[in-house]
DNA sequence: CTTGGTTTGTGAAACCTTTCACAAGGGCGG
DNA sequence: CCGCCCTTGTGAAAGGTTTCACAAACCAAG
């Protein structure tokens, strides 16, 4: 067991995690790898083998207890505590972000905001001050936040991404329209909506010319 | 050449074509497959691979012509034409969607709008009139939308995706926090920030695991 | 206790993606 | 025209992920 681990395979813990979080809740004592597999479009092949690079979570014949595999997977990823993030631009998609409940009801807590627009400092956003990007250190230590969430426009992404790391933040979280290179060792994801719309494009594209020469 | 082309590599299509027209809007005109791969990430070799499924692009000796490589790629992906979105749900998500000019810029319009919410229905939001729900059949079918957007709550967003399919449209781009299923080779791409989160949670605390036990 | 039905955990096989390495080709200066 | 340098396009090798298939284990019923 253990190893290097995929994303593909972290991704798909947490799509096991959000069912066993159901199931939990909907009283289900024990599950099977094959339950678990459909809603993720997995095998049951490939949860087993996701579990089994972590240890041992199963009865033979029996499944897996949803209690134990819910606190298994949540140490795994690192979901027993919760996260502090802080969000640079409160633009569209940064108070999207506040605004949306769903993240500190998972755990991952906006709690600092830094904008450089001078009519926005000092306003408040869904109940949080919005603090001018000079203070982006100072207070980033003081209430000790793990992840900087980037929502600036593309042009000053990498360069705010980086003041986040010195700042001392464990993993970024972007938004820009930009591939940021990782620099020691802090972690970077970037949701990219229009590389995605790109990506449905080229399928439809190529669907047209496929049933297009089909013809 | 040609075959099934992964996911990755049409992520990295548009990475390239993204960077070729920063060169092209610089008056450059020829480019190497390791200048053209330095911002992705990716490598000269895979670069020159993953055009090569789709034809002979460049001179040997000399590169690629800007211009020429942007057309091409414009080609594959389908980005020599714009592209119809109609959003359902106008809540936070969503208004940042309509706000948000990068989509616009990039071939990407928003031309209907829809939500439950009767207090929305009729009010204007960005230019755009806010429709029932009712009316999403006509109305996609009128005004011809490709693409339908997901900006729903999670409860509801299975049964808005399958509608907006009867509806006419040939992808679907998912902003809820579940995985829905391609039905009838619509393909559907789904961005979700908390599982993205949990990515990096997991890196985290793998990172401190590993320290941890080294000390 | 034994038998039968069920499901896990896991090597081995199949499949897919990335990297390597080099022949083939193109441009340029002389 | 020749020779040199540079870069592409591409088979082959390496590396990684997913699927297969089955022994080992567990439960329940008789």
């Amino acid at each position: 067991m253990s190893g290097r681990i995929s994303d593909s395979t972290v991704r798909r813990l947490s799509l096991y995690l959000r069912m066993l979080r159901d199931l939990e809740r909907a009283g289900v004592e024990f599950v099977s790898s094959s339950q678990l597999a459909e809603p993720s479009g997995a095998t049951s092949a490939q949860v087993r083998k996701d579990l089994s690079h972590f240890g041992s979570f199963g009865k033979r014949g029996r499944g897996y207890s949803v209690d134990g595999l819910v606190r298994a997977l949540e140490n795994i990823l690192g979901l027993s505590r919760s996260w502090r993030l802080a969000l640079v631009g409160v633009g569209k998609i940064g108070s999207a972000l506040l605004g949306y409940g769903g993240l500190a009801a998972r755990g991952f807590d906006v709690v600092a905001a830094f904008d450089v627009d001078e009519a926005k400092i000092g306003t408040r956003a869904h109940g949080l001050r919005i603090r001018p990007m000079r203070e982006l250190r100072p207070v980033i230590a003081e209430c000790g936040a793990e992840i900087g969430v980037v929502a600036t426009p593309t042009e000053v992404a990498a360069e705010v991404a980086a003041e986040l790391e010195r700042a001392g933040v464990g993993a970024i979280l972007n938004f820009a329209p930009i591939e940021l290179s990782e620099v020691n060792g802090v972690p970077i994801r970037t949701v990219d909506i229009v590389l995605e719309l790109e990506g449905l494009s080229y399928l439809m594209s190529e669907a047209g010319r496929r049933t297009g020469s089909d013809a």
